[in-house]
DNA sequence: CCCTTTTTAATTGTATTATAAATACTATTG
DNA sequence: CAATAGTATTTATAATACAATTAAAAAGGG
């Protein structure tokens, strides 16, 4: 058990949150009332009430006299909090949720790169070549290769000096992981795709926004063309 | 007040959110204890520890025992939650905020326009269309214009059918909305601009997205590029 | 005197019970 | 049948008690 350390109401937001990002409880649905949880989790009202307001302001339910506790419509969802996205990480891989991933990557990281040719200071230029340095010599296991990747985007990101850009760290890293269950994860990061890296830490590095927003655009148009293309293969298959 | 039809905890949750954001609580500060937040609102223990369990959903507290409520690094800020976003919204005019919404609205609503280009349905377009009909005869007030204008940027993110740009909806509305702060009230949407909306959704309507995303990016960097010489124009000022 | 350990006390975490408020549903009445 | 009033269910708030955590103080040992 992961969160046996978590104090009960955490526990039971973790599971209920999940439960609800899994599909357990769909849209609309009335999940337990109040007295239900306590008995099903064997916890006092105090506990559940606590969670059941910590997931309304996540914006996935909503508590109302007589009404219930019911599952709101996904558009309210928080796909931005943190718990919300490893929630997510932990339901079915679909490959639609990886092109909706991708699509709003393709939005942030070229302009996060502009951004940081723009703004970055000496110590974050550092940070990012540490991430390149870091996958370069992963010679040992993969999963290290993968999380120097995900420390280059992230230091990118914080090179930004923008605050709602750096909130997307957790957007950013749960897409990379996602991208990684539908890549073999025995395959380490390939060197083409290091010297992408490479290239886009130059151009930032050299203060050169607009074509490190090329470059960062263009990798990841390619990587989403990747994935379209898995899925018309797949609803041609379907017909 | 227009926070008395909400319950107590709710109001609750909006005065200490409030403040966080606008810094009378600031980073690393401790907020009072729960026995004395439930002295100051006069309300009980069960609301209070309600209320924090919410700030603390939205990443803007912890609390420990022993240790108190304090209010987190920034960087753990929920900052696309829309109460977060609105308590933003009511603090001070800030012409860095404004840049820093602006960064990225760049990166968000070009690639929503290439991605309404793609896949936006028919109801879909219709939505974007009534949007641009209400900003052209919106001849009475001028808050009509600029809710017109919003309710454009809405629905071309509605249409790229990605729930992730669907839920920065909140970011994106609030953005117009202090960007409207900082171009006089009074002034409603020019001509100029009216044509640009137009311009895109043709692009959108006609499935070209390359060049949708073309044209709201320029529009944007031309915004931008006002806000970033009225900032180089106060900085040199200061100096 | 300094370092480690123990104790203490302050604060949040959980449980329990009671009552109030809101509202979907039912029954009544004209 | 429609409007109204009543009822019952569910969450909202309150009050109190005790447990768990942990920062800080006190005690102990070298």
């Amino acid at each position: 058990m992961e969160s046996s350390h978590r104090n009960l109401t955490q526990q039971v937001v973790h599971e209920l949150g999940r439960k609800i990002m899994e599909g357990s409880y769909k849209v609309g649905d009335s999940l337990p009332s109040e007295a239900d949880l306590c008995t099903q989790f064997d916890i006092s009202r105090t506990a559940t009430r606590e969670a059941v307001k910590m997931l309304t302001a996540k914006g996935l339910i909503s508590s109302r006299p007589r009404q219930g506790i019911k599952v709101v419509d996904s558009k309210h969802w928080n796909l931005f909090d943190v718990d919300v996205l490893n929630w997510i990480l932990l339901g079915k891989p679909d490959l639609y949720l990886l092109r909706h991933f991708l699509q709003l990557r393709l939005g942030i990281e070229p302009e996060a790169a502009y951004l940081a040719a723009q703004y970055a200071q000496e110590d974050e230029l550092t940070a990012i070549e540490n991430a390149l340095a870091r996958m370069k010599d992963a010679t040992n296991g993969q999963d290290d290769t993968h999380e120097a990747d995900i420390e280059f985007h992230q230091s990118v990101l914080s090179a930004s000096n923008n605050p709602f850009f750096i909130q997307l760290k957790n957007f950013i890293t749960t897409a990379l992981k996602v991208n990684i269950r539908f890549t073999n994860r025995m395959i380490p990061v390939t060197v083409a795709e290091y010297q992408a890296h490479v290239d886009i830490f130059e151009l930032i590095k050299n203060k050169k926004p607009q074509a490190a927003f090329d470059a960062a655009m263009i990798t990841q148009r390619a990587t989403l063309a990747i994935v379209n293309e898995q899925i018309s293969v797949l609803e041609n298959k379907a017909l």
